[in-house]
DNA sequence: GCTTCTTTTCAATAATTTCGGAAACTTCTG
DNA sequence: CAGAAGTTTCCGAAATTATTGAAAAGAAGC
């Protein structure tokens, strides 16, 4: 059969996508379920997933959920079927953008919103008895969050000039710098 | 107590750094230690590891040497004092390098393989039966190679110009845009 | 509008994986 | 050799993830 290399390659791909994304945070299924669904050249629905992944219903359901609230696919009607498909975003920089900024909002805004917050309770002790130890862990606490400050500018900057080319990111960057 | 709220800022700091770092796949224990030592004003051995975060001398021990090696902390010995005690670096985007470094070793690298292997493997059988769906896939594999390996360059070139200043790196980019 | 059939969602249970602690074991120093 | 510091292994606890089965939701036909 010719397609065995085919349908081998691609199993592999989905396999070490899911293998990442497991190392990056992400359940293993909803990678692989996304992965799928990235190569695939037409929408897929549960029952796809489910074949194709073996695993149960309400898994591929509950990962399908999940990968619809992160953006990354969405609902597809095929007319004369009832059934719900599903099609990947295939552009990468897309991906790549809605990723990043799901998972800053999830996941580093809380952050910043600490470290907010621990500056602010050290802010009256740092009156009366200003020792060298909070002097340096308020310098530390600085620098954390100039940096992520100075990250969420720069990848808004690559975002939003990936789709003007990358004439404009210099020319930012030149102000930036100037 | 002066250093009531002083001890506190720090804890909060770490707890939500060690849940950060938990939702990217780094265990907790491990960032959290991470976070005691970037924020310490001077080397802390195991047992002060062991008595701020209420954690074993075996879990201390197993997460400062996974700590050695991402690169994260160094050994530093202390004269007149048989203990070992470790030092974090303390200069955000060494850190940031660091991270990424890693990373891109140890979970991009295998994915970028992963995808080569996949394109060799429908090489063959692209030839005799060029379905439409054979060539879809490719073109998919295609676009997230190109991505990573856009990925890849930019960010050595964001770490190596933050080393001398903004400035070169729009002129990096000129030379890439133009 | 009601029934029936299909699909999706939810909740309880089960399985897997990860993580941490205790203790055995090693190494180093005096 | 004694004592302290560091490491590794094993096992149980906790968290995460998956399965099953039942309920809910939604479309087609009457």
């Amino acid at each position: 059969m010719v397609d065995t290399a085919f349908e081998k390659s691609k199993a592999l791909f989905v396999r070490r996508w899911g293998e990442m994304a497991a190392s990056w945070g992400i359940s293993r299924t909803m990678a692989e379920i996304h992965a799928l669904m990235y190569i695939a050249a037409k929408p897929l629905c549960t029952d796809d997933v489910m074949a194709q992944l073996q695993v149960s219903r309400g898994n591929a359901s509950m990962n399908l959920r999940q990968l619809l609230d992160w953006g990354l696919i969405d609902r597809v009607h095929q007319r004369g079927d009832r059934k719900e498909y599903f099609v990947a975003e295939t552009e990468v920089w897309e991906i790549f953008e809605t990723i990043t900024r799901e998972r800053r909002r999830r996941e580093l805004q809380p952050v910043v919103d600490t470290i907010d917050q621990c500056q602010e309770m050290i802010e009256g002790c740092a009156n009366g008895d200003l020792t060298e130890d909070v002097q340096v862990y308020r310098d530390r606490l600085n620098n954390m969050q100039d940096f992520l400050g100075t990250m969420h500018g720069l990848l808004n900057m690559v975002l939003k000039v990936k789709k003007s080319g990358l004439g404009r990111l210099a020319h930012s960057i030149s102000r930036l710098a100037g």
